[in-house]
DNA sequence: GACTTTTAAATGTCAGACAATAAAAACATT
DNA sequence: AATGTTTTTATTGTCTGACATTTAAAAGTC
């Protein structure tokens, strides 16, 4: 089933690896129950803090749950896509902030994702999604919004535009894009007039995926793309210039 | 800096999670060193085993590393985009073989988000990375492939595409979309002929990276998107007829 | 037969010890 | 004094053995 070589590294970590190997290359099924951790640790000639340690990076993974009691024991764990969303959007702002990631990399990214979502979502969005787009419009046009409560109604409306397409594939690969980006919007202060375009331009794409028309959303996600630069441009320049 | 209430659930797990919003917040900075784990178990008034149950855990995820001796300990790790994709890779193959996620939503996803760094790729691909590009073509055009390295040289292909857009945060994305099919792609046996036609459409997507001509690649990307379903459609629906 | 109690198996946690490692400090040599 | 070697020390890695807690199934009771 699985080996473990006596060399050198870390045994917690070599006992992972050959168990998420094996789940990884389907030996182990899901919902399959491993062996105990007494076994485990039998098996692996290691004692029970060591094959511990191996569980717990593989629970720290989702690919495994444990439960107490009597049929208790470690399982292998279904990873569902709502379920690995938060790991992604972690993920991805710390490598966005970890990695000094330019503001314009990152929108760059973003829009280019959101708009291979768009002629899709213009097919496929459901009522409650374009009802979901029309609202948080809605809300962005309150002036007594805060600006995280703007960022955040921003990104729902985007969520809502991403899952329009109907594909958890694409809806989980844009979920570190879009929201991983909030830190870097909060950064960034609204005027009462930029907020005025940007709700422009969030209607227009609501009338196109509402119209089916992908190749409008397009065109209108490529102006709010350069709308936000242009925002965020000018906002680091006042910023720098009154340094 | 960061609280414990001694209610209900794992203690590992929470002690990691106190760590680990340290780290997401900015409170520790890269590089720096945590408490040692004598230190970390008096804190949260915990045994040592139990302190190393939750470094184990943000060693999975690479949040942290730990160094033996005098002067080791765990310190806060610099998570780059490198080492995040292997990750990616990982989870997302997961999420489509734990999920039947049908092969064409893989595949419309995969697509769709490749379509969207198409532009970017034609404007700023290297040199190299289109010699990549055309270096793979040509490994593909070698009837004596076998299908699985004839998809790893398709997957090596839309790789050079996705880094030609020079976009860290596209690749980190992508790099779920497209390796995580690959799976999915060695289901399929390739006949000469359908082989014969993706090399032919690879050969035109370079041709317009090689141009500058981003909707144009689109355009091939989309040929190539119906070329790959067909031939799915087609392996899909012989071997059911064969039962 | 239905309810309660006991038992057993498993994870969760603790305490204390020793091994392995690697850097710094102390020492010896030239 | 500079350099090379040995010793010390701090830290993680691992082991052993124990007890606590939880949960389901088995045994017992009404």
């Amino acid at each position: 089933m699985k080996i473990d070589p006596n060399s050198s590294a870390n045994l917690s970590a070599q006992i992972a690896k050959a168990i998420r190997d094996s789940i990884v290359s389907g030996d182990l099924i899901i919902d399959e129950r491993l062996p105990s951790e007494a076994e485990l640790a039998d098996y692996f000639q290691v004692s029970r803090p060591t094959v511990r340690e191996a569980l717990k990076r593989l629970a720290a993974q989702s690919l495994i749950r444990t439960q107490r009691g009597a049929t208790g024991g470690a399982f292998v764990n279904r990873l569902s896509f709502k379920e690995a969303y938060a790991d992604q959007v972690t993920t991805s702002t710390l490598l966005l902030s970890m990695n000094e990631v330019s503001f314009d990399t990152a929108c760059e990214a973003r829009y280019a994702l959101e708009r291979a979502c768009a002629p899709l979502s213009a097919k496929r969005r459901t009522a409650d999604q374009l009802a979901t787009m029309r609202t948080e419009i809605f809300r962005q046009s309150q002036p007594s919004l805060t600006d995280e409560a703007y960022c955040a109604s921003d990104v729902a409306f985007h969520r809502a535009l991403v899952d329009g397409a109907d594909n958890p594939v694409l809806s989980y690969q844009l979920a570190g894009a879009v929201e991983a980006m909030q830190p870097l919007m909060n950064m960034i202060t609204f005027t009462t007039r930029s907020r005025g375009i940007m709700v422009c331009l969030h209607s227009s794409i609501a009338d196109a995926i509402e119209n089916g028309d992908g190749a409008e959303a397009i065109d209108c996600l490529h102006n709010l793309e350069a709308e936000t630069r242009k925002i965020a441009a000018d906002v680091f320049a006042a910023r720098a210039a009154s340094k």
